[in-house]
Formats: C-alpha cells, sequence, structure tokens
DNA sequence: GTCTATAGTCTGATAGAC
DNA sequence: GTCTATCAGACTATAGAC
C-alpha cells in the first residue's frame, strides 16, 4: 500500500522526468537534473525507483496504451472517410496535448528503438495489421479513393506528431506564432483530398497506388 | 596544406562519426565508440579534431548546404504543380541517400535545436518564406490548389525525412520489407490530389484553408 | 602522426546517520 | 523517508614517449 505522499513524489518523479528525457534522450538525461526539477534529492529518487532505466521504463509503459488507443478506437462500422479524418484529428490533438510524450517517443525510435522494439514488432504491427485490413476493404468497396493503407497510416503518424517532434524548429521559422496555427485545417483539407472517392463523372488525375492487394485478405 | 592521409583520416571520421551522432544523439555518443568505427585510437580523433563538440559540428556544417539546396532548386518560372512535386521527390531521395544526417537532424531538434537555432531563425527561415510567397503568388493565380504554402512545406519534410527518421519502428512494423516500398508513388498520390487546381466543373470538397493572405505581398 | 598512460570531471548508485 | 557523503565507473581531454 502506498501512501499520499508516495503517490505525490512519485508524480513529481515522473513529471519531471519526463520533461528531461523527452528534450535529451535517454543518455544526454541525468538523475542530477530531474531531481532538481521535481525538487527532490538525487538519492531520493533511487528511493522511488530501483535506476534510471527504471524511471524511463515507467514513463514508457505509460505512454503505450495511449499510443495505441486513437488507432483502435477507428470503428469498423462508421463512415470510412470519417472514421480516419477522425483517427488523425485524434493523433493531431495527442500532438498539442502531449508533446513531451511525443519526443520520448520520436528519441527511442530514432535511436533505433531499443526499449520499444517488443512493443512495436508486437501489439502495435498487430493493430497496424489489422487496421490495415480494413482500409484495404473500404478501398476495394470504394468508399475511399485508391490509397495503399500502410502509407497512409504512416503519414497520419509522420504528419500530426511532426508538430510536437520538431516543434522547436518551427517555432524558429514562424518567429512568434503558435506553431500549430492552421495545422488542424490544412491537415483537414489534405486527407479530404486524398480521401474523397473520385466522382462518378470527372477521374481522379492521380494513378492508383500500386499495391492494396497485400491487406485485401482477411 | 593538408596530406593525403590527413583527409583520409578526417574522412573516416567523420564517416564514424556520423554512424554513432545520427544513432546516439550528441550525448549518447562517446569518442571510444567513434575511434572503433574509425579505426583509430581515441587520442588521433583529438589529433585530428579539437574535441568532441568539434566533430560534431563539422558533420552539420557539412549538412547545412545540403539541406537548403532542394528547396533553393524550385523554379519560380517552372509549372507550380511540377515543381513542388520534383520538390517532394528530392527531399525522398534525400531520405533514401541520407538517412543517417536527416536523423543527425532530427536528434539536434528534438533536443531543442542548440546548435542549429541561429541556421533555423536565419538562412532557412529567410529561405522558407520566401518559397512561401512564391507558393501563395501560384494559388493566387489559380494555377495550384489553394492551400496553405508553410503548411504544405513542413508536410512535404515531415513525410519524406519520416522515412528515415523512424526508419526503425517501420522496419519492425513491416518485417523484412524495405521499408520506403510504395513510398514514392504514395507521396506521388498524395501530393498530385492534393494540389490540382480543381477542374472547371465539380469543386473541390474541402474548405479553402484560412490564411494564404500572410505570404501574399512580394 | 600515433600511441600508452593518466589527469580531471561527471554520473549512477550506495552507505549510513537522522 | 530524506538527507550528506562518497564510491566506482565512464567519459573527455591532455601529457609525453616514440
Amino acid at each position: 500500500m502506498s501512501t499520499r505522499i508516495q503517490r505525490r513524489n512519485r508524480g513529481l518523479i515522473l513529471e519531471a522526468a519526463l520533461d528531461v528525457f523527452s528534450s535529451r534522450g535517454f543518455r544526454g538525461a541525468t538523475l542530477d537534473e530531474i531531481a532538481r526539477a521535481a525538487g527532490l534529492s538525487k538519492p531520493n529518487l533511487l528511493y522511488y525507483f530501483d535506476s534510471k532505466e527504471a524511471i524511463h521504463r515507467a514513463l514508457l509503459d505509460d505512454l503505450l496504451e495511449t499510443w495505441l488507443e486513437p488507432l483502435r478506437t477507428i470503428d469498423p462500422q462508421g463512415d470510412p472517410q470519417a472514421e480516419i479524418m477522425a483517427y488523425m484529428r485524434r493523433k493531431l490533438q495527442m500532438a498539442r496535448d502531449f508533446p513531451r510524450e511525443s519526443r520520448l517517443f520520436a528519441n527511442e525510435i530514432l535511436q533505433g528503438a531499443p526499449r520499444l522494439g517488443d512493443f512495436i514488432a508486437g501489439e502495435l504491427r498487430t493493430l497496424v495489421e489489422d487496421r490495415c485490413q480494413l482500409i484495404a476493404r473500404w478501398v476495394a468497396q470504394g468508399r475511399l479513393a485508391p490509397i495503399d493503407p500502410l502509407h497512409l497510416v504512416l503519414s497520419i503518424w509522420s504528419l500530426t506528431q511532426h508538430y510536437a517532434d520538431f516543434d522547436a524548429q518551427i517555432r524558429l521559422i514562424r518567429g512568434g506564432t503558435d506553431p500549430m496555427a492552421g495545422a488542424d485545417s490544412f491537415l483537414d483539407t489534405l486527407y479530404t483530398r486524398l480521401l474523397s472517392p473520385p466522382a462518378a463523372v470527372g477521374g481522379d488525375p492521380a494513378a492508383p497506388p500500386s499495391s492494396c492487394a497485400k491487406y485485401s485478405g482477411g
């Protein structure tokens, strides 16, 4: 059983650690800096967590469910285009609400996914494959414009997380203005134009993507 | 004047350092690992470069021109859609040819651009603003579908660099297959649908983006 | 130019008093 | 539970022989 002060201090540590790990990477982060940010002493950090590694792992574990959930929420019974647009908007909202978590994740991937390999090759891969099959069915039914399902999913990750991961760059380029100003309507426009099934008359100028067949089973 | 062996060793060091810095970040990299990868002793590294920081800076300096050039190459006299598609393809080719450079850059931005702030707020920002004005003119002339120029540029950076920066994740999700397989035709499709000016009849279903006015001057 | 040896610093983790 | 003090290892960088 954990006391009130224990939960409070664990929370302080994780909050501080998220700041430091997300902006410096695992090796760039130091316990000294985390301790200072948490307002605790370094030995006290190690009273609550066994090691620097354990703090980092706790952050990742907290993150993984959050990371899968927006993709899980896609409803096979819903309207295809509306479902994918809603998924994109959830991911964009996550970039707004949890930019540090996005950068923590990006740091891990950039360094070869040393601690996330199992998660990605397991739960995430399974879920992505399932969703790609769903999208391929929607395309086959003519309810979405022809598109490669996997690259579509990757594009949503890329375009939404970019606003969190490259926040520093966008701020410097935009000067004072909000880095995400205009992102919502831009992405709405982009995915509307990308996904709208070609109207009965007036064909789509783009060639259909070569490989949807891969996911057409199931 | 530098001898043949000096040029060779500097090259070996920079090549090894690019491997290590791009996959571990600045603080995660160690001179021991770079020395081992270069086949030289650690003091010998520091005979050629003043410090770890100096090696890193040399890599970034080499990178910056390469980073600007594809954006510079956009031709104001060319066909708008073709120019932007060609720019996207150049960036995608860079992700294929120079994935380590892309990850080196991403590492720096993720950590708040501590060494790239001046470059981004200066040369890059100036060039981006110039290109956004050009794109805004093209939109105003009806030669491109209505779109926010800055977010268009950001989307190209995001979607192309993603294949280099998140390579580890994509590999794990795709299993054995080439991480970039299908990327070319996907991005061709995406930007064709995004940028094609609406045909005379059969309007675009997307609302025009709110703010192109910002770049309409010039 | 390249090496061995090492100085000096930082960092993760532990010991032990309170 | 929290602290001061400190250890052991890893790290960047330098000294000095060859």
